[in-house]
DNA sequence: CCGCTCATGTAACTGGTTACATGATTTA
DNA sequence: TAAATCATGTAACCAGTTACATGAGCGG
């Protein structure tokens, strides 16, 4: 019973959720996420679903309504425990730290640029993050009609990670020095 | 002039800041960071290091104070060009994102346990992001003498990160079906 | 009929990780 | 003198990525 990645027991979520679905499915909610953790490539979720799959978590069959070839994926009885376990509580020590962001780790360094750049760079910053909000809003519209019961949470994660962010270059403003 | 990863990139800024240093002494701030993106793994530095001397990005000369064998690195010009040009602007699209968080791809499913285990998760999720927070704090304890001038910035980012989560949380409580 | 999307898959690579090995120095 | 820490390094592995290849079905 080796430990599953935070993709793998992810992926049994979205097909506890979305399924039976295919891994195409799978793909394309990870690539439309807004969060660019995991770019749902093929190289990572045919393999992935496969392995799933031979360790009896996910099963499937070929869909029967005819077209084309299309693989049909849906969780066991041990899927679904596997997934209540990843779920918790409790919670993995690595599941519960500060997140990494780029920006942090920028801004870091950036009394290395002269004042100029610095307060250029907190601008681009402020603005890129508007482009992302925006992108997550959008990302919300389309799944309004969802049947997801924690939708509203979730997408309140998203808005929350970037609004503070934006508080926190605004702030930052303020303490460069002049 | 291939593209260097995040890690790459913050190391050159760890040397700049803190150099001549040890590639040992890089090891231990990226363990000892209350972020767990990077292990500071030796397997990770050791060749990371190499790979940016053999670049020029670094260089090294073996520490003439004595005792051990030790190995110290400066950034070069050419590094402090490429540390300039990694912070920005431009920020590369990818630097500025909805930042990965294990609680919330988590919270996704939670509707999938009863109730009672529900409120259980987010108890448990909400006290584990406090001891975070103590981490964090400590850990802005220790570095307050360091001479960063962007210190207090960056120890801001932390707490905030920690503790919006907290709020999400205790908002995602009062939504709970009863 | 051309190009786009659906759908599945593989091969080569990469940027890390864990685990291990070695030896000098410091501390209990 | 035993254990912990400083300091360097390697080898095997791993979970992803990019890039590619294939082919069916559909819209202009």
């Amino acid at each position: 019973m080796k430990p599953r990645s935070e993709l793998e027991c992810f992926v049994l979520g979205l097909v506890w959720r979305h399924g039976p679905c295919t891994p195409y499915t799978i793909r394309r909610h990870l690539q439309e996420s807004p969060s660019t953790q995991w770019s749902g490539s093929a190289g990572a979720i045919y393999p992935l679903v496969r392995r799933l799959e031979a360790q009896r978590l996910l099963r499937s069959r070929t869909a029967e309504t005819g077209q084309r070839p299309a693989r049909l994926y849906s969780i066991t009885p041990r899927g679904l425990a596997t997934l209540r376990a990843w779920i918790g509580p409790p919670l993995p020590r690595d599941a519960v730290t500060v997140t990494y962001d780029p920006l942090r780790s920028r801004i870091r360094f950036l009394d290395l640029l002269p004042a100029a750049q610095q307060r250029a760079w907190l601008s681009a910053a402020r603005s890129a993050l508007e482009e992302v909000l925006a992108r997550v809003r959008q990302w919300e519209e389309l799944h309004a009609d969802d049947d997801e019961p924690l939708g509203s949470i979730l997408t309140r994660s998203g808005e929350l990670d970037v609004e503070y962010r934006s508080c926190w270059l605004r702030e930052a403003e303020t303490q460069l020095p002049l």
